[in-house]
DNA sequence: TATGAATGAGCTTTCATTCAT
DNA sequence: CATGAATGAAAGCTCATTCAT
């Protein structure tokens, strides 16, 4: 049901369709869900959910930063790519004004490792101390648009420019 | 009658709240335009308009290249930033899959002048040779993303920030 | 499953919730009755068939007429005010259009007698010849809309205007 | 577009309905009230100023107050033989739990002098001291309940039921 | 038999657009 | 040209009823 509303485009997908496409029956939709504006908001935590999963797919505390950072950086590039159409819905969700509640779940210990060191240097982690929704845009924000822009980008570019990121918010010695 | 569209949500921006907004009713908004489409498309190209003129002010080609970089990087900031609203329409805009057609106005002069400069180098410009969705990713990508963050960054970091991006896509001789 | 519909409003009582009440499912419901209306109609006739049984209580043939009459009548207050929740029921019933079908249950002895009884003198009765509807809204009706009032009446009171009423209807020898 | 909602039956009147009927599409009714209930509620409150306009008619202060009584009584029973079709709906609309929300508009003169002569002997007007919704159920119930029956009462039958309730509600001298 | 998810026609309401004035 | 009431297709949602389990 979640590649449901998807497939649509979230403002043009009247539930007539979504149900349609999904082969239920308008009703058993508002069975499961309270309204239409919950199956988006469901639709955006699992999809947040499994991209959480999939950002941190082979880092290893043990790895150097740089290659720690590159790898995830990767991660982000190909996660984006396979899931365009969930990447287009997301983005949807955040410009029309929905209120992103917190994401409930606790972090996993690796993930909790990782937030913990890749902070600004002043909290004890590896990055300058550019303002955090800075740094947040200088790294996933470029790799999120980079992403959807109709040209893949080579594996060679693509770590030469994070290399290039590196340089620009690592912790400077 | 632009500020009407921008001041609501685009999606959930009635006919009726439009023209009760404007000042005008309905009847007048339909000889002006043909459909809420156009109006839409009307006040996104004049806001592109607006915004090519200001990012150029204070350039001329006698500008070092670096130092020319960092005019328009803190141009594109502040004209964001002074414009939140409109970018918040053009933002939703884009993402709602409208066709934005191309920029039919002629550049002037002084544009035309700076977009043969800052092109990549193999094509007589002072950019090296990253794909050019990339190049205008890293720069008006990023400041139009910084802009729109609640925390106004100070001159220093923006300066600061745009030096390291220069050395990101200047051409490495 | 009776009070069940009760509780509710009638319409604006939807089967879901119904059976949730009722803690049976819409399924077993199905089972019982064919239809929503047919679950009204034995709810009806099961109220009526409770109030026929109240109005008589205490009564026996040898009792004075107008005795009777108080009796009865204040039999009809006290069940009324006891069962205001049907009573609540029966009027949205008979405002709503339904078709009240005759009381198919043959009237016990007592019952019977009390009808020949309390008849219009021409036929033999001892109420004056009044058309019948009239007094039955006069005697009934009257208490039944009394005993929705939310102030209860005291038995002077009740008593007093049985012998008013009593004085309207009975026959004028 | 009042006799509309009346000629339907409330519940079970869809606004489709509604609108085809009344010669209107449903969107400009929307253009005139908020909702369904606010109809209704028009409804109720149009009738309802009718319906106090007519009790009176031909009534003056100058008249025995028993002759008072009996014209009303008549008024009463015409008024709403004349209009039973909305007779129905008021009851439905009481009956179904709509809160009725009281009459804002001041009473005329005529009326006011009405209110204080019709009350009960202590407080200074003409009736016993019954509790008001006692006397109120025993002259404007009854004349409500009579003009709902399918058979019409000859005017002599209803001066003579006019004349024995007033003996029921009068002030005993 | 009992369950409760599924059905789908139909409800109230919205809103882009038109058109008589 | 301007108005704003009118239009009506379509939206989001409800609920009496069915049916696989």
């Amino acid at each position: 049901m979640l590649d449901v509303v998807v497939k649509q485009g979230f403002h043009d997908a009247p539930m007539s369709l979504i149900a349609e496409r999904s082969g239920a029956s308008p009703g058993v939709i508002y069975h499961h869900f309270e309204s239409k504006e919950e199956i988006i908001q469901a639709l955006y935590e699992r999809f947040r959910a499994l991209k959480r999963a999939s950002l941190l797919e082979g880092y290893s505390p043990e790895m150097d930063a740089k290659e720690a950072f590159i790898l995830v950086w990767a991660n982000g590039y190909h996660f984006y790519r396979k899931h365009l159409r969930e990447m287009r819905f997301m983005e949807q969700y955040q410009v029309a004004g929905f209120v992103c509640r917190p994401d409930g779940n606790s972090l996993r210990k690796e993930e909790a490792e990782f937030e913990r060191r890749f902070r600004c240097q002043s909290k004890g982690g590896v990055l300058n101390d550019l303002p955090p929704e800075v740094i947040q845009e200088l790294t996933f924000g470029v790799v999120t648009r980079l992403a959807k822009q109709p040209r893949k980008l080579s594996p060679n570019i693509l770590r030469n420019l994070a290399e290039k990121m590196w340089e620009v918010v690592r912790a400077v010695n």
